[in-house]
DNA sequence: TTTCATTTTTAGACTAATCTAAAAATAGAA
DNA sequence: TTCTATTTTTAGATTAGTCTAAAAATGAAA
């Protein structure tokens, strides 16, 4: 009996994934549904289907684990997603805001033979457009050590390496900072107060940046 | 009020759009249904809502025609469809009996920027992999002229413009066969009885095809 | 250990796309 | 022009995914 998921299942799943990444504790129903822009009532439905296909385990009332089975789905769409971002910015020349919603349609596209040749056609990426790793068609990755700059210390200094949101607006507004994949950061100051920083990007420029900024710009350790 | 197709629905103005081309009469819902695999039923109930939303006008028990806004929503889904079709073989390596499942998921991908990106990265080809023209962002384009070889007269000669079917067993035969687009091929013998054909393929190869088969390849006229 | 705010599930309903079976309309033959 | 085979439509169900409102379970505070 082969897996076989809808769209919709597939976007569960590699949402239950990600929040099951984060806390390696169960995911709550009303977690998913955030992330999901639905109501619980509508995760509930999905879980008991996901459970019945196996992808994850699901105790009522007490939230859904993802299986091995389930890891091995959602990786394999999160390798396609990122094989897409990868080719929208070095073939099509998208700007790496750009990217994150035609990456979600073209995630779920079925064919096996066309992720194997895209694959070929990029050179094997090992990361993404915003430094996330790309899973291989084993579902296995190495993310380069990293922790946010909202957790690095006065003085530190590192190279950024990823950013944790996907969404235009804040991307756009990273590159107008100065601040791309591989900049140079050092932490001049941090504010105890409300968790602001101010950094020095590159060694040219200084800029401020909020605490929420800082939570999803990751650099080297 | 913008106009937004579903999947489906596209997939249904698609079909009947070539469909109309055949004929250039009312398509019937039992034609319809027979190319979408599916029962008269449902084909009655989806033609209510391509009318309702203006791209067929529909008569009850006499068939649809597609209307001139229907034209172009099924010419950008035919463009996209062909545009990813030579993005398959001309860069990703496939054959030409792998494209057609994969373009069938791709052309619903809904991105205006990704198919400029697409056609400029592909040099704003003409024609796809099966020699069909890829019509431009307007919905123009310009077949070559042709005729299929069932329809030419004996001894008669041309280059092979495009194949009409896209199953991987038929160009996978036709392959089989040496025929490929721009061959060139000379009508040896029509066979009256059968409407069968013997040919000679670039000079060098006499082979026999049934009638069917001479339906689906067109030459040059 | 009882209470109660919060979370989760259930129940019932809606939409899109499909089906089967039956009814209605059409069109061609007698 | 009437009959009848064929086509098309309608009626009523089904499945996937969603919703609201109400019921049930949880767990933290008193």
């Amino acid at each position: 009996m082969e897996l076989v998921l809808s769209f919709t299942e597939e976007n569960y799943l590699k949402e239950i994934y990600h929040l099951f990444q984060e806390s390696n504790t169960p995911v709550s129903t009303n977690a998913i549904a955030e992330v999901m822009n639905t109501k619980a009532a509508s995760v509930t439905d999905m879980i008991k289907k996901l459970s019945a296909k196996g992808v994850v385990s699901y105790q009522k009332y007490h939230g859904v684990k993802i299986s091995d089975k389930g890891q091995k789905a959602a990786l394999q769409v999160i390798r396609k997603h990122r094989l897409w971002e990868a080719f929208l910015v070095d073939k099509l020349k998208f700007n790496w805001d750009e990217v994150h919603d035609v990456a979600e349609q073209l995630e779920h596209i079925k064919s096996p033979l066309l992720i194997k040749r895209l694959d070929e056609f990029l050179g094997h990426p090992k990361y993404d457009p915003h430094g996330d790793p790309i899973p291989d068609e084993n579902g296995e990755f190495k993310a380069k050590p990293q922790a946010p700059l909202s957790t690095v210390e006065n003085g530190a200094e590192g190279v950024v390496v990823s950013v944790k949101d996907a969404s235009a607006s804040f991307l756009q507004y990273v590159d107008k900072m100065g601040i791309y994949i591989g900049a140079k950061i050092r932490v001049i100051e941090k504010v105890e107060f409300d968790g602001s920083l101010e950094i020095l990007i590159d060694n040219k420029r200084t800029v401020f940046i909020s605490k929420e900024v800082s939570e999803n710009i990751w650099i080297t350790e």
